[in-house]
DNA sequence: GTAACAGTTGAACAATTGTTCAACCGTTTA
DNA sequence: TAAACGGTTGAACAATTGTTCAACTGTTAC
């Protein structure tokens, strides 16, 4: 870990145009928000995750329907959304034995809308 | 894989509200959009890779500075610029010795942006 | 009460992934 | 030509991650 820190390992590198390193490193975010900002893409790095967003948004669904939609177990389903739960990107409803999942808010969605437009070029 | 298909595992559920779950089937995206969409995350979903592209922003970078400012080694930097120029996220100019990378375009900046807002809630 | 079902959870396993290391290629300079 | 340096690459290793399986909790219905 460690990032962008001038005393560890290092690059072995001969020639640092210093100027430009300096320079960048004023401009780079603090260490800890490159590692949330990562963190955040990495939830949404999954296939499962983002079509369990998808199938929730809108109207809420139980587990139950999220798994049968998706064509995998409750299990699976359940430890997906405890990830997503754990990041708020999602809420719950408890309602007898069913567990009404939604998503959080329009944030997460506008992101997605946006790497949808990125991806169709 | 294989995602929201009706005949293979399942999950096991006997009160299935199928009607909201054939509603949602529809609006699903491509199996093959859901794919894209996380393969697309995944790539923004290492601290490393956030950091190379914060720091090609705006002025280009040869791979050694890279690799001085992030305090890794040219290699480990190599392989992730590999990854980002696989994805077209990066492109480069060859220079003499030097390889300088900067941003391929705004899209990212601008999907890099959006999640900045929505960490800081 | 107890049987049945929705959902959760932890351990285990396989698959994926990031960095290191060593060797390599291409350009520059002597 | 040969040495030096920037950059790339493939194999190997450790670490992380997603699904399965089995056991469990809590609610409903008999």
């Amino acid at each position: 870990m460690e990032l962008y820190e001038k005393n560890i390992p290092a690059c072995e590198c001969e020639e640092i145009h210093s100027e430009v390193v300096d320079k960048k490193r004023e401009a780079m975010p603090d260490e800890s928000t490159l590692y949330d900002l990562s963190d955040f893409f990495k939830i949404l790095g999954d296939s499962t995750r983002v079509s369990i967003l998808f199938a929730i948004d809108g109207e809420p669904m139980c587990v139950c329907d999220i798994a049968e939609l998706l064509g995998m177990t409750k299990s699976a389903v359940s430890h997906q959304l405890k990830i997503l739960r754990r990041s708020d990107l999602v809420t719950y409803r408890k309602s007898g034995k069913n567990v009404f999942y939604t998503l959080a808010d329009d944030h997460v969605r506008d992101i997605i809308e946006k790497a949808l437009e990125h991806i169709k070029e």
